[in-house]
DNA sequence: ATCACTATGTATAATTT
DNA sequence: TAAATTATACATAGTGA
């Protein structure tokens, strides 16, 4: 039994590589855990396994990161959740009332693409047309059908809040 | 110089928790990388210090691991990004064109809310409501601004090809 | 897929530079 | 404030049940 130093390669035996995955990944969330508890860091991981699984941890779970991003605190940018809820009504009510890609944004995204300064998810959301939506949506979707199963439960529970509130604006 | 044995709960010197921090999260990311080489996983860690400060690491970047859910492989569900875009242009247009909330779906969610057994996000996006698109685009908003740099420079470099392809149903 | 074992490699707490 | 040191605690490779 005489343990030797591993090369930091990939492991070419898939049933050696399985176990050290199992093994690596329960140390990698143990050590995630002490460092969430010593210093007080929230923190997420996900790790898809060589055969495609997804594991995920996070402390207290995955979705008090998230939720500190939905909550804008306290890494929130500049607008608040209201602020963005606020916007994004308004530019969907232009784009659907006037047309499904107005002029003005379209031409503002051109520009931005001729000078290849500000892309477009970093400018006002006003400026967003029809397809950014679509793919902000869309991945956004992908990521919460994948990993954020957790994540779900509390926009769940948060969503049935706001309802038995009476506050539709979340 | 004796190593001792460090119990087990939050650190409570400010600046010895700080120096913890910094060095476990090296540490934490060494392993991640291991994990990664060794058994050829895709991994992404989001880490806030007590301080507030946002790390990340990923392998080979943070954004690989979200790449692969837009991109729908390995782990995409069983609709790909095609079709889900098409979904949400269909409920826009209906939820646009008919009112901001349309009955129907208002009933479908309430009867959700009442057997508790299919959250809303679960069911098919046509059953979405205007305050639940709303929620889902501010949230994803909130992660990409935070999290996702390269992520997001990443969906610029798609969304420059979609572009000059022609094609912009993404 | 675990679980246990244990020799050895590795991370790191306390300290110095 | 940050790097280097080093003794010790901890993780884990190889093996077997």
């Amino acid at each position: 039994m005489v343990r030797t130093k591993i090369e930091m390669k990939k492991i070419e035996s898939e049933d050696s590589r399985q176990v050290t995955f199992s093994k690596r990944r329960a140390g990698l969330f143990k050590k995630a855990s002490e460092l969430s508890i010593l210093c007080g860091a929230e923190i997420a991981i996900v790790v898809f396994s060589p055969a495609g699984k997804a594991f995920s941890f996070g402390h207290p779970n995955v979705d008090s990161v998230v939720d500190s991003f939905l909550a804008g605190k306290p890494y929130k940018g500049a607008n608040g959740n209201q602020h963005a809820v606020k916007k994004y009504s308004k530019v969907l009510d232009q784009l659907t009332t006037e047309s499904k890609k107005s002029d003005a944004a379209r031409k503002l995204r051109k520009t931005s693409l001729q000078n290849r300064q500000i892309p477009w998810w970093e400018g006002p959301i006003e400026n967003l047309g029809f397809n950014e939506l679509q793919l902000l949506l869309s991945s956004y979707n992908r990521l919460q059908q994948n990993v954020g199963i957790r994540s779900k439960e509390e926009m769940y529970n948060n969503y049935l809040r706001s309802m038995l509130n009476g506050n539709h604006n979340v």
